[in-house]
DNA sequence: TTTCGATGTTGACACTGTTACCATAACCTC
DNA sequence: GAGGTTATGGTAACAGTGTCAACATCGAAA
């Protein structure tokens, strides 16, 4: 939906999706913390304050672009996860998670970060969290275990990709299969 | 390496120090992004330009607070891995990087942060880093194995504690320990 | 047509990091 | 001691930010 061919719009059609869309544009470029919200209306060309028309605050509008990037990283996690054999899904889905990741830095950290944008758990909405749920209950016995199981995956798959989004680790992408890996990784009752 | 703090008090006395020492107070209420050079110079009592003479800008104030944290976290792992058992200091050691966070969320985020606050990677400096590839040696046989399970282990802590920081996980201390568990953990050639 | 609510603008306020310039106080050389 | 140098601190200002109050404009309902 493009915007208004027009000249006369003194209201700007979806203003909204238009700042929404510019600000997944400026999060390209800039990492979190650098971008403005008179910035962002400047982009779309609007006053500063049109914002609070749509948005309560900036920390709202933020968190419109990590609801986007939840989806968008779902997406990613889904189709890798499909593109994989079934042994390896499991795997295949963490490898996703640190890949997207490393290709949206920005939104990544505004999805998980601590700016509030996404107050609730991800693994709660996201359903990548219930198919990793049913690989983890398949690997891991009792219920206890699928959820300890299930934690750990996602701890090893997230403090890996933000280690490397902070340099304390390369960007290499090899890496990331060498240490995303079933075989090595945990000691559930697969095959010992 | 000391500073120059021959305690010669000149106007202020170590004005750098006093504002290291503000910084870290300020650290433990406010979050990383909220605290403010003029804050911390108003704490002190000078004026915010007075903080330009002892840190080229910001950032650099913000780092030498990095640096603080990361020898108050060094020691606290230290000492953890010190009080466990030799089988058992992996783990601990772990535990206590995680117990770490929990207990100095803003600091510990910029010491891992993105905020340029530590510009080379952490693990190099820290002489507990020394301490884990030790113990991962033992475990892993092979150089390639050694160098995966501490990144494994690593990126396991990491993450469990950002998950938690950021409110996708619980703060639930008990959760630390049945996560950090080498027993679920990691298939090296340990015990099998 | 008149009214009204939704939307966008203008101006302002307090705050931020940063710079250029000025002021003071301690030290060094005579 | 006197005088100069340098390290340290202060003032004023600038551009930029998020946010609020008051005003303007448009689309649609009455």
């Amino acid at each position: 939906m493009v915007t208004v061919s027009t000249s006369k719009a003194y209201h700007h059609g979806d203003l909204r999706a238009a700042l929404v869309q510019a600000g997944l544009k400026a999060l390209e470029v800039r990492d979190i913390g650098d971008i403005s919200l008179r910035q962002i209306a400047r982009e779309v060309g609007v006053s500063p304050t049109a914002v609070y028309r749509h948005f309560p605050d900036k920390n709202a509008l933020l968190s419109a672009l990590g609801q986007a990037g939840i989806e968008q990283m779902a997406d990613w996690q889904q189709a890798a996860a499909d593109a994989a054999t079934d042994e390896d899904a499991f795997a295949a889905t963490g490898r996703a998670y640190v890949r997207w990741a490393l290709a949206n830095p920005a939104l990544f950290r505004l999805v998980f970060g601590q700016c509030s944008a996404v107050s609730d758990s991800v693994f709660g909405q996201n359903n990548a969290a219930s198919m990793l749920r049913d690989f983890a209950g398949k690997r891991a016995g009792s219920e206890a275990g699928t959820q300890r199981l299930m934690i750990q995956a996602w701890a090893v798959v997230h403090g890996l990709a933000m280690l490397m989004l902070d340099g304390q680790l390369p960007k290499d992408d090899a890496l990331i299969d060498r240490v995303i890996d079933t075989r090595t990784l945990f000691r559930g009752q697969g095959n010992c």
